[in-house]
RNA sequence: GGUCUUGUAGCUCAGCUGGAUAGAGCAACAGCCUUCUAAGCUGUGGGUCAUGGGUUCGAAUCCCAUCGAGAUCACCA
């Protein structure tokens, strides 16, 4: 039981007691006292006056009187207006570091092999170009969120579904034969998905000219834009791809195995990965199924043209269409597919998407789809809607170049990462090896921290020109915490301090020391809360402010110098305990932490 | 136009399941390294919580309206 359901518990006895009226235990509100108070947690009042017949102070005290005399666990109380402060003994404090010193795995609830299973979708890439700064939004998001639900127990699949077929991939491929010089990786030592998303660009500047061509000789732009020999020979690809052309399934599979590589690259620096990866070339097929079956079932009907539509105007959406006139599928039917295989293939209990806010329609639509085509679970996919990553003159624009490439920015953080460090003198003794490797986990930090620290829900806005902060509310500062800690740690061994053995539960500590202790209490009902809320951000903003809190106290107290054997061992329990919780939570959002920096 | 999201310090963001004087970081300025890592710590200045109403003992938080920003309503994905 938590210390916060134990008090409620003592104050509904004592109101019950005094006032004779039953409260809910849950309904009393308990916050944690303000700093410019005396006391550990804050019992609110004002709910109870009325009863009372009584001023908010002098209920207070009353009610504070009461619990101080019965119960040990409540040493002192003082009463503001209407806040009832109560302080905490340092022996419960004392004995609560303990167990979170002894349990290496504080916090997190691991799954068993009857846990429920929750299926995570993210990053689904295209195959036509280079992962960017809304992909690594993503990617950090659904593996965050991963790690986060598993420590609430649930056995998670990480999933990725790649639109690897369609016209996007036919332009790179088109423009690739007729401009591409036979070009690959390997001859010019570009990454395959660069390569490619190279030729995605060409095939546009190509395609405008041609457009512009047909304009200039009379046609309007609509006209052009369906005419023009490139798109009409990307479509005819299309078509020859879904009648398994050999030539265009070779070609296809050369340059899909080229960007798999690159994004390999590119998804193990980030340090993400999935449980099972879907291809759109492999669902889509199951997805024109449904919707045929659909159609029989009158659930969807068929236009003159013989494009298949689904009426939704009855729940306040439009009409959707599910396939092309011409009978190839779009983006919607695919999804359909994917999403019974996945239940085929899987006993999911929860379906989760990370994708960005601007498909807020689409998933609506897709629950509803679902539905109609009798599948119970329709109703329960979560769409976890994040904002998008703006630039600040607003949206990213691959017409305008200003799309931030991810491999580009991780590369120049990791670089920023070293000089710092060099700047900094850190890292004399260490080898060139250890260095990049250091570089490494704090230029990654500092990306991921900057991003994840921000609510999902909301857009976000990243500026290229100003590098992204080492100091203050940052991935490094949180790590620096961990490396000045660990360094700790290990002069303690060196002077053969044996920290490992019980404490003395009867200890005098300090006020920083016991709030320490009171927000290493919180961490589990934050990784709680974060799993409920799909919220990496909590996670983020636990751990600075944790990190904040030590470091005030590593400031102001000494460890290995304290004279006092008890204390010290006590000072190097809660260092260690920090350490710890700070290490699972930055692990929580896909962040390293290093042994020095 | 319909639907949805959003508006907090110069900038980037917390706080939003109603509670005490609205918090951090960056930027600016002023201090602190013979003392466990100064990527740190301390201090100063900086706010009509978009605006107006309402509910309440109490509203940045909940409700309504207005204004601003964004997304979406494609035979694109």
């Amino acid at each position: 039981m938590s210390l916060e359901s134990k008090i409620q518990f003592i104050v509904s006895q004592s109101v019950l007691s005094l006032y004779k009226i039953e409260t809910e235990a849950s309904h009393i509100q308990i916050q944690k006292t303000k700093k410019e108070f005396e006391g550990d947690l804050t019992v609110v009042v004002f709910p109870f006056v009325k009863a009372a017949r009584k001023s908010p102070e002098a209920t207070g005290q009353e009610i504070g009187a009461l619990i101080c005399q019965q119960n040990p666990l409540v040493t002192s109380f003082n009463v503001i207006k209407g806040f009832l402060n109560l302080t905490i003994s340092k022996t419960y404090w004392l004995d609560t570091l303990t167990e979170i010193f002894e349990n290496h795995s504080y916090g997190i609830k691991l799954p068993t092999a009857d846990s429920d299973i929750m299926m995570i979708e993210y990053s689904s890439p295209n195959t036509n170009k280079p992962l960017h700064l809304g992909h690594i939004r993503n990617n950090l998001l659904g593996f965050s969120i991963s790690e986060i639900q598993k420590a609430n127990g649930w056995q998670v699949v990480k999933t990725n579904i790649v639109n690897d077929r369609g016209i996007h991939i036919c332009k790179s491929m088109l423009a690739w034969q007729k401009f591409g010089n036979a070009e690959t990786p390997q001859s010019t030592g570009m990454k395959g998905d660069h390569l490619v998303g190279k030729y995605y660009v060409v095939f546009d500047q190509a395609y405008k000219v041609q457009i512009a061509e047909l304009i200039e000789k009379g046609a309007t732009e609509d006209e052009a834009k369906k005419n023009a020999p490139l798109i009409v020979e990307a479509q005819q690809m299309l078509l020859a791809w879904e009648r398994n052309d050999p030539q265009v399934r070779q070609l296809w599979e050369t340059m899909n195995g080229w960007v798999y590589a690159g994004f390999d690259q590119t998804y193990i620096r980030m340090g993400v990965n999935f449980d099972k990866i879907y291809y759109e070339s492999e669902t889509y097929l199951i997805g024109k199924e449904e919707v045929e079956r659909g159609v029989r079932e009158n659930e969807f009907y068929v236009r003159p043209d013989k494009s298949v539509w689904a009426d939704l105007t009855s729940k306040g959406l439009d009409e959707k269409l599910l396939l092309r006139a011409d009978g190839t599928s779009v983006y919607m039917t695919q999804d359909i597919g994917t999403a019974k295989l996945r239940y085929d293939d899987y006993d999911i209990k929860k379906m989760v998407y990370v994708v960005g806010n601007e498909q807020n329609y689409h998933f609506q639509v897709l629950s509803l789809l679902l539905d109609k085509l009798g599948y119970s679970w329709g109703n329960d996919l979560v769409h976890f809607s994040y904002g998008m990553v703006e630039l600040p003159e607003g949206k990213m624009k691959s017409r305008e170049g200003t799309v931030v490439d991810a491999d580009d920015l991780m590369a120049e953080m990791i670089d920023t990462a070293r000089d710092t460090a060099i700047e900094l003198g850190k890292l004399e003794q260490c080898t060139s090896q250890e260095i990049a490797e250091v570089a490494r986990i704090v230029g990654l930090g500092a990306l991921k921290y900057f991003i994840l620290k921000v609510d999902p829900r909301k857009n976000m806005t990243f500026n290229p020109r100003e590098s992204i902060d080492f100091n203050g509310n940052t991935g490094p500062f949180i790590q620096y915490t961990h490396a000045r800690i660990k360094s700790v740690l290990r002069k303690a061994v060196e002077q053969h301090i044996d920290f490992g053995t019980k404490i003395d539960n009867t200890l005098l500590i300090s006020e920083k020391e016991t709030n320490l202790i009171q927000l290493l209490t919180d961490f589990p009902s934050v990784i709680k809360q974060a799993g409920d809320e799909f919220s990496p951000a909590l996670v983020a903003n636990y751990c600075y402010e944790l990190v904040k809190e030590f470091n005030q106290f590593y400031h102001d107290f000494s460890i290995l110098k304290e004279e006092n054997e008890a204390l010290k061992k006590f000072r190097l329990q809660l260092a260690a305990s920090v350490a710890n919780v700070v290490k699972i939570a930055m692990g929580l959002l896909g962040i390293e932490v290093p042994e020095r920096m």
